[in-house]
RNA sequence: GCGCCCGUAGCUCAGGUGGAUAGAGCAACUGCCUUCUAAGCAGUGGGCCAGGGGUUCGAGUCCCUUCGGGCGCACCA
């Protein structure tokens, strides 16, 4: 039971909960065949861990859940139960009726020391293959190539990261994509503010004042003044053509039209490849870099507005513009553009999926987009990382998918949260180098990498989170990543202290971790033992947060064994038995740690 | 007005499918380094889980309601 392949996929927390009720199950069969309880059905039961180790390892609710089926005091019910339950061949080597009628089964010593011996053996311990065979489309931050990335787009950035991190330990087949928002109005709106700060480089600002709408940054002035460099001469005839135009008149002329379409050409790809150095740095790494102009280019855009025309989801409204029936396709997902009429009934706005002049909306687009990912690439699942504040969009989104025949459940829309940054106690809204808001770029300059990919990490998507800037640069313990970090050293330490010493871990063949029986010792296995089952559930709820908590759980955990639990100086049994532990402990810091790519120090 | 999210210790937050005495960290106080990293550990104090009603053996968790916060409700994306 010692070769590293056995403990694959091992996960002894859901082991021991599944055996239990697989035990429990039967034993209320054998009670029923026996007449001890009346016939009946099964009732629906759980088995769980409970919060208090003496209330057993895995603690079942069947006799206060079955008290109406089998019309019997839930106590009474439990002895009965107890008395058939036939636990040889399990995990469990007793059980208990405790409370008001809860089981209670104790895990056998051989369960223990498998939890220790796999946690030191496999160095992807954690990982299993729950979602296997599943593939899943992860998009997450997707900032517009128009300008920087925000503090929004660094929590979303960490977030989308680290959820695809944690659907992959727990087997699923993972793609983290990016949607590069090439097309439509914005970037227009892109490229008539690169054009107005062109021509005003060339005549002066008074001549060609910035209209309302354009984008103000400085990013954009930049842009411009490279063009002008590499290629102003290039367009020195639509250059001077534009100089006595302004205004709707300018903005309407060709010359303007083609020194916009130059400026775009030059300035988006290198938006992007901004976008993906800057991630890069980041450390995120993307599959699938998808562009929405890919989809209009194709006619995919089209093509499933036509779907929607043929199935009667949208119809053609009298000015020529293409109109979506949001109501009854949206209804089930819970609508939340609804509005009252005056006579009091509730109605549903229909929405336009392509416009009169024959331009399609974003929604249109968004469409095209996620049905490529369900139905044309086949992904399981899509999950989008969004804004709180498109929350408005993901019933009608979800509606749409079930519109054009594919299940709206398949997408999955985590929307998370604004971002405060907090220095001093007060929050801070602009970056002070620009006055602008900040960016990605302002918080990595102040931020180690390690502090904000934690720390981003740790609250569920669905809170509103206060970024203290001060802590995420503080180097010492209050700071829960050195925290986590300090726990991996030191054990790196302890190992090669022991090294030096001539005691060097002999192996787990020979090690018996059944000497580890201190409350320390057990808490930390007990630990280990959680940690696959962990991932599953945080893969189940899209909460990689809970796994940066448990890492700190452990660290803690760990670091009371490390006061409590001498490791030089133990009998030689003993010492060996704790350093295996020691090793089980670092390689699930280390996983988690790999797993948010945060770095693994030996030394601190 | 309609909809979505939220309300747990002084502060920041945990509390899968309802379970046994509601937990951490920070802050405040008290201890622990001639022995494996004190970036650590142990201890003390701190709560009407926003208020009210319901569902049942049992509610921080589910339902209704009131109050208090955040965010949406474009032929923008």
């Amino acid at each position: 039971m010692s070769m590293a392949t056995d403990y694959k996929n091992y996960n002894p927390r859901q082991a021991a909960l599944d055996e239990a009720y697989g035990f429990l199950s039967r034993a209320a069969q054998a009670a029923m065949a026996d007449g001890s309880l009346p016939q009946g059905d099964l009732p629906q039961f759980i088995t769980e861990i409970p919060g208090d180790t003496k209330n057993g390892d895995v603690a079942s609710n069947i006799a206060m859940a079955g008290a109406r089926v089998w019309r019997k005091a839930p106590k009474t019910i439990a002895d009965t139960l107890l008395a058939h339950l036939d636990l040889s061949g399990s995990c469990f080597d007793r059980a208990e009726v405790a409370g008001p009628g809860f089981i209670n089964l104790f895990l056998s010593r051989s369960w223990f020391d498998g939890v220790v011996l796999a946690a030191a053996t496999n160095p992807e311990y954690g990982r299993t293959d729950f979602g296997k065979g599943k593939k899943m489309n992860v998009e997450f931050v997707s900032a517009n190539p128009t300008g920087p990335m925000h503090l929004g787009n660094a929590r979303g950035g960490a977030l989308g990261d680290g959820l695809a991190a944690v659907l992959d330990w727990s087997g699923h087949e993972v793609c983290r994509e990016f949607y590069v928002n090439d097309a439509g109005n914005q970037i227009q709106k892109f490229g008539k503010s690169l054009g107005v700060r062109y021509l005003q480089g060339q005549f002066g600002e008074e001549a060609f004042p910035l209209p309302q709408e354009c984008y103000q940054g400085a990013d954009i002035i930049a842009l411009a003044q490279e063009f002008t460099q590499l290629h102003g001469e290039e367009y020195a005839s639509q250059t001077q053509a534009c100089k006595n135009l302004s205004g709707d008149e300018l903005y309407a002329s060709a010359p303007f039209e083609e020194l916009k379409n130059a400026l775009i050409g030059y300035g988006l790809p290198k938006n992007v490849a901004g976008l993906e150095r800057d991630l890069l740095k980041y450390r995120i790494q993307y599959d699938v870099w998808f562009r929405e102009s890919t989809l209009h280019d194709s006619g995919a855009v089209m093509g499933v507005v036509q779907k929607l025309l043929d199935n009667g989801a949208c119809y053609k409204a009298e000015d020529g513009s293409v109109m979506y029936r949001s109501a009854q396709y949206a209804e089930k997902y819970g609508v939340a553009n609804k509005k009252k009429n005056e006579d009091g009934t509730d109605e549903v706005k229909d929405e336009v999926l392509v416009r009169a002049n024959g331009i399609p909306t974003y929604f249109a687009a968004d469409i095209a987009y996620h049905y490529n990912k369900l139905a044309v690439r086949g992904f399981e699942k899509a999950i989008d990382i969004w804004g709180a504040d498109h929350h408005g969009h993901v019933a009608r989104m979800k509606g749409a998918m079930d519109a054009i025949g594919l299940d709206g459940s398949r997408l999955d829309v985590v929307l998370m949260q604004l971002v405060n940054l907090i220095k001093d106690g007060q929050p801070v809204r602009m970056s002070k180098r620009t006055g602008k808001a900040i960016t990605l770029t302002d918080l990595l300059d102040e931020v180690p990498i390690d502090s904000a990919r934690f720390f981003f990490n740790q609250r569920e998507a669905g809170s509103p989170m206060d970024f203290d800037l001060d802590l995420a640069i503080k180097e010492d313990s209050d700071n829960p990543v050195y925290y986590v970090q300090y726990a991996h050293a030191r054990i790196c330490s302890i190992l090669k202290k022991m090294e030096e010493e001539g005691t060097p871990f002999a192996g787990v063949d020979t090690v018996d971790p059944s000497l580890l029986t201190q409350p320390a010792e057990m808490e930390l296995i007990r630990m280990l033992a959680a940690f696959p089952a962990e991932i599953v559930v945080a893969a189940q709820k899209y909460d990689p947060a809970r796994i940066t908590r448990f890492a700190v759980d452990l660290a803690a955990a760990f670091h009371k064994f490390y006061n409590s639990c001498r490791i030089k100086g133990a009998e030689p049994q003993l010492l060996q038995a704790r350093l295996a532990l020691c090793l089980g402990v670092r390689a699930v810091i280390r996983n988690i740690l790999t797993m948010f790519k945060i770095t693994v120090p030996e030394v601190m």
